[in-house]
DNA sequence: CATTCTGATGCCTGATTGTTATCATTTGCC
DNA sequence: GGCAAATGATAACAATCAGGCATCAGAATG
């Protein structure tokens, strides 16, 4: 009476009503008869409404039961595939992850990640947010993200990281400038060039590294503009306002009136790191990560062939920043 | 195990979601707390996936069980309206009724009659079949039509059948007959007159009324054309290839050249009944029987007043034939 | 550290579901 | 007409399942 139509027993009328036999519906259920004929009695009990109506020999469907046969099986196709969803949801292939990213990311190895991930994935739908890194690391706390993409190293505690690229500096000169000669700059020649750099208040990650060489080769950079992004950094320089140090992914920006210069005497890299909360763990994010993590061997591939090894692959269709062409010799 | 998903534990399950507490939602479902544990232990095996991430203190959703909450919300209205659709099909609120129509019931009550009907129950679909009435009668036997307005008189074995209309017959002329300069004609004066009819194969139930009357009246009707339908005949009539009788009913349609008269000194009346299995019941059907039989009353109206009761009602919008105008002074 | 709140577990009971055996009725066949 | 076969219904019994109670274990709170 309160079962208000248990899911067995219609499943029990769809076989009964397929057959219009009740022998026959209870051997395709494996069941016995006289269970058949009970549930479909409680079915018409629960829903006040005779479904079947049936002589010693004959069974037919009533309107209604026709009616609740064509729901029945509306129903139990629905039943299927919401197993199906939640089972695939489970293995992280429907969902949905928050990607923050920053210049360097998006640069460098992050479009063709994406376009591997979407190509596994393609019911895992992606936010792609632009944050600096420390605005990330804020934004996986509160959860507003579930991957980060930040300028490392890293070494927050309840975050978990992977390093996706590991890049070296390349000196960003006005075309006209007199280093552009040279086709690899001693960073020593740096000190007491006006410096180009990004906001203070947000580049704080890339700066300490920038900062960091410098005062190894003995000279403290003159800071003299702080541009909102590493365009308007390029920007500036085009200006001939001074110079600047980048990653070497800038060699996939081409900008009228730049150059850029490895260093000669400086092996230091600025790593880019995905990172992610330990806790809170979501099957697509898991998936994500797998596919990140599954980027090594490309990055080996970098380091054998660093040229080449920046640039994006070919045929990236999607999720703005990639430019295709390989970086130059010069390099 | 193999439960597959009761719907109970979906209930469950939305409770707990939506609560985020197992303690509240036993409350809600006014069960024991331990039952909806272990509702959820098995509905989680059953999916052989994780639902909900509870730590002793807190309860959330995994993004598998954001999803399958989703899904039991979608299903659990889509019971409810199941059940719903089905109660109403047992009341034949929805449903489907097959009719078929003579000449004389869609000139006279059917079409006031289905006007009726769709305004009561507008979720029962309606078909409409033209069929002479031996053609309705096998059609009956075949259930290719619920119910059908046939020309009586009808006492047919498992048929059970319900007078609609009951009209006398008028004289239909050509326009320069004679006869016209009579108000009402009696029958006598139509002896040796060339009668214009239906094609006997087809139109034998009026038929067998036309000549019973004529023989009453003492002389057997001379059969000069016979017309496929009633336009027909008004059309030969109008062509002055002869006379014709009709059901009043005709008065509901305009045909230039043609005019009709009364018969002075014949009651005869010509029954349009509506007919249906006694057994197969379906409730759609017995909706529609009732509506027609919620018609005497204006059958007693038309009696009282037989000009104005055989006119449509005002303000028909449907459904193929419906003439609005009165029937004139003549009648 | 005690208290309180949370969900989980074990055991028992009652309800639900399934099985077997049997019945009543209809159909088909001779 | 009579008999066998087939159908759905029913009763009695058995197995399984779901719910209740008592209780446990871990975390938050003060």
């Amino acid at each position: 009476m309160h079962r208000t139509c248990d899911l067995r027993y219609m499943r029990y009328f769809i076989a009964v009503a397929e057959e219009l036999n009740f022998r026959r519906a209870a051997e395709r259920l494996h069941v016995a008869q006289p269970a058949i004929s009970r549930a479909i009695r409680e079915l018409e009990s629960d829903l006040d409404t005779r479904l079947l109506e049936r002589t010693n020999r004959r069974v037919e469907l009533t309107d209604a039961g026709q009616v609740f046969l064509e729901g029945c099986r509306r129903l139990a196709g629905d039943i299927e595939a919401l197993i199906d969803d939640t089972v695939r949801a489970r293995d992280g292939e429907i969902g949905h992850v928050r990607i923050g990213y920053t210049d360097f990311a998006i640069n460098g190895a992050l479009p063709a990640v994406l376009q591997d991930f979407r190509a596994r994935f393609p019911e895992v739908s992606v936010d792609l947010v632009h944050m600096v890194t420390a605005t990330q690391l804020d934004a996986l706390r509160r959860s507003e993200i579930d991957v980060g993409f930040v300028t490392g190293p890293m070494a927050e505690p309840g975050l978990e990281h992977l390093v996706v690229q590991n890049e070296r500096l390349v000196v960003v000169l006005p075309e006209t400038h007199p280093l552009t000669r040279l086709p690899a700059v001693p960073l020593g020649k740096l000190a007491g060039e006006p410096f180009v750099t990004g906001q203070a208040a947000h580049w704080q990650h890339f700066l300490s590294h920038m900062v960091r060489i410098c005062h190894a080769a003995g000279f403290e950079p003159r800071v003299v503009q702080e541009a909102y992004n590493s365009e308007g950094i390029f920007g500036l320089v085009a200006a001939n306002m001074g110079i600047s140090l980048h990653v070497e992914g800038a060699h996939n920006h081409i900008r009228r009136g730049v150059a850029m210069r490895p260093l000669s005497d400086c092996d230091h890299r600025v790593p880019t790191e995905a990172i992610w909360r330990s806790d809170k763990p979501s099957a697509a994010r898991e998936r994500f990560i797998e596919t990140v993590a599954g980027w090594p061997a490309m990055q080996e591939e970098r380091n054998a062939h660093p040229a080449a090894g920046l640039a994006t692959p070919a045929g990236l269709d999607e999720h703005g920043g990639q430019r295709n062409q390989e970086a130059d010799e010069s390099v």
